[in-house]
RNA sequence: GGAGCGUUCGACUAAGGGUUAGGUCACCUCCCUUUCACGGAGGUAAUACGGGUUCGAAUCCCGUACGCUCUACCA
């Protein structure tokens, strides 16, 4: 008997893969590392009308760069493929086939016509038990039309024929025990016209072929869980049924509802995990990896977003959230998305990682902004001293591009209003004695014969600094002013002094 | 309309019959900092409502309200 955990992410290759579905992802894998077993990732790709070329692969890509790789996938193989549906088409038929056999299904002729018609003429048309003989179908024809139509190669669906009358109960491991009156549920589609199943019939026969033990979804689902249970029932025996769990949903942070990509559109923050272009209309929606969150990051708030271990603890390593997870504290209730906690965790993860590491990571942010760097060193020091005001990692570049080139504009603005002569001759002075200096002086030096110089002048310290740290990085940012020119070197310093000079006296 | 699920500060949540209902984000004040941050110290702020059960309820039970999800040959 083998009792190894198996839990799989199914999604359907659609588009981007959004927050709700990285936690899924997330919430499996967790599980089935803490229990010492596999996550499987398979391809729902049945409905051939929705079909999205690249949205595979991106799924592939993303959960690689949240660090969630599958032990099983299409791409990784294992031995219960193929893991995309598409390929699965014949096992699909035959299950299908079973069921008819057994009277638990059967063949529906209606075409998409008859049934907009129908549900005109009823508003509230369930294709059920209560209507189905007003259809057409292997229930309510006789048996010699049946096979004409067969013969005469009539498209047909194969509909699950829901008893009149049962309750299905069972017991969800976030939920509890969940009752459904399956009177009140359809006789949903199992198999479609063009020979492939919906999920309804592909999900029981996979994660039974699978040998899946444990099956997480989104609270979405929940409603047609009789059916799954149901077909469970009919084909593999409720004692084979993998457990259930329907997570909470993750909701749009002002208002209420489903998060959806247009929340992200509309109040300014990604709702996918990676950029993701859409092929047909070339549009391109960003992602939290290009919006400069670190993955680890990416997937300790998501691990907080209807879980927590039940203490104060926020910040936790993967590692630690497998050794810590466990599904029966997760929430029922649905979690509103919040940016700003999200980049609260991001700076918490920028602080914790280490300069060597975000030099790498920031350099491509870097060339996409096309910042010369020319000693990874340098990057790395000055990524310590300015890493504790970054929330992303594209703060970075506000935060340090001055490091590397004299800003292109200077808030003059900013100094002007308490802009007099005598400071105009002070900075002339200071750029003299730099000039008069040699090597590369110390910020503590720096800051000494700054202040000397200051007093000679008879102008407070305080009234000189914020000019000329405007000067240097171009607005009111930034570290130290004395560890800047440290940084930036002499020569470089009296280039911006002059040239600040040179724009304050034309004004 | 029907079915299911849900409801603690603005947000994420802790408290599994007994706490002044705790923490974090955000917000406000102060300290540190001759910038912006980081850091430190405080502060504002919640058990949806109504009934029970109980010496005692955020917690258990029943209603109500509100919200959400589903109700496709989409997942």
């Amino acid at each position: 008997m083998d009792s190894k955990v198996r839990v799989r992410f199914a999604p359907s290759p659609t588009g981007g893969l959004h927050l709700g579905g990285v936690r899924t992802v997330l919430f499996n894998y967790l599980f089935a590392k803490h229990h010492g077993g596999e996550f499987i990732l398979r391809i729902e790709d049945t409905d051939q009308t929705r079909f999205v070329a690249g949205a595979e692969q991106y799924i592939i890509d993303t959960l690689n760069w949240c660090g969630l790789v599958p032990d099983e996938s299409p791409l990784h193989g294992g031995a219960y493929g193929p893991y995309r549906q598409s390929e699965r088409k014949a096992i699909y038929t035959q299950y299908a086939n079973t069921l008819i056999e057994k009277g638990f299904a059967y063949y529906a002729f209606d075409t998409q016509e008859d049934l907009e018609e129908k549900r005109k003429q009823l508003p509230n048309f369930q294709y059920s038990p209560a209507h189905r003989m007003e259809m057409k179908n292997s229930i309510s024809l006789s048996e010699s039309e049946v096979s004409e139509l067969l013969k005469k190669n009539t498209p047909y669906v194969i509909r699950i024929k829901i008893p009149d009358d049962e309750e299905v109960v069972f017991t969800d491991i976030i939920r509890g025990e969940v009752r459904f009156d399956v009177s009140t549920v359809d006789d949903k589609v199992l198999l479609k016209a063009d020979g492939m199943p919906t999920y309804h019939l592909a999900v029981v026969v996979d994660d039974y072929l699978m040998k899946i033990t444990h099956a997480f979804r989104g609270e979405e689902w929940l409603p047609s869980a009789p059916v799954h249970i149901l077909l469970w029932k009919y084909l593999f025996g409720l004692d084979k049924m993998p457990k259930w769990a329907h997570l909470p949903l993750i909701l749009k942070p002002e208002g209420s509802g489903k998060l959806s990509k247009r929340d992200g559109e509309r109040l300014g923050f990604p709702v996918f995990a990676m950029d993701w272009s859409d092929p047909t209309t070339k549009e391109t929606t960003v992602g939290f990896k290009e919006k400069g969150f670190l993955p680890e990051a990416f997937i300790n708030f998501l691990a907080m977003l209807g879980w927590n271990d039940g203490s104060d603890k926020e910040i936790f390593t993967i590692e630690e959230l497998i050794a810590a997870f466990d599904l029966e504290r997760v929430h029922k209730g649905g979690a509103k998305f919040d940016y700003e906690k999200a980049k609260w965790f991001n700076q918490e993860w920028i602080k914790k990682t280490d300069n060597t590491i975000l030099a790498e990571l920031l350099q491509p942010f870097f060339d996409q902004e096309k910042i010369e760097i020319h000693e990874r060193s340098y990057l790395i020091k000055v990524i310590g001293m300015v890493k504790d005001r970054c929330h992303l990692l594209t703060d970075f570049i506000t935060q340090s591009s001055f490091f590397f080139a004299a800003p292109t504009t200077i808030d003059t603005s900013a100094i002007l209003p308490k802009w007099e002569e005598k400071k105009h001759v002070f900075f002339t002075a200071l750029v003299q004695s730099f000039q008069e200096m040699s090597g590369k002086p110390l910020a503590a030096e720096l800051e000494a014969n700054f202040k000397t110089l200051a007093a000679s002048h008879e102008i407070k310290p305080g009234d000189l600094l914020l000019p000329l740290r405007i000067m240097l990085v171009g607005g009111k940012f930034g570290p130290g002013v004395f560890d800047i020119i440290e940084a930036i070197e002499i020569p470089d310093t009296i280039k911006r002094i002059e040239h600040s000079l040179q724009l304050l006296s034309e004004k």
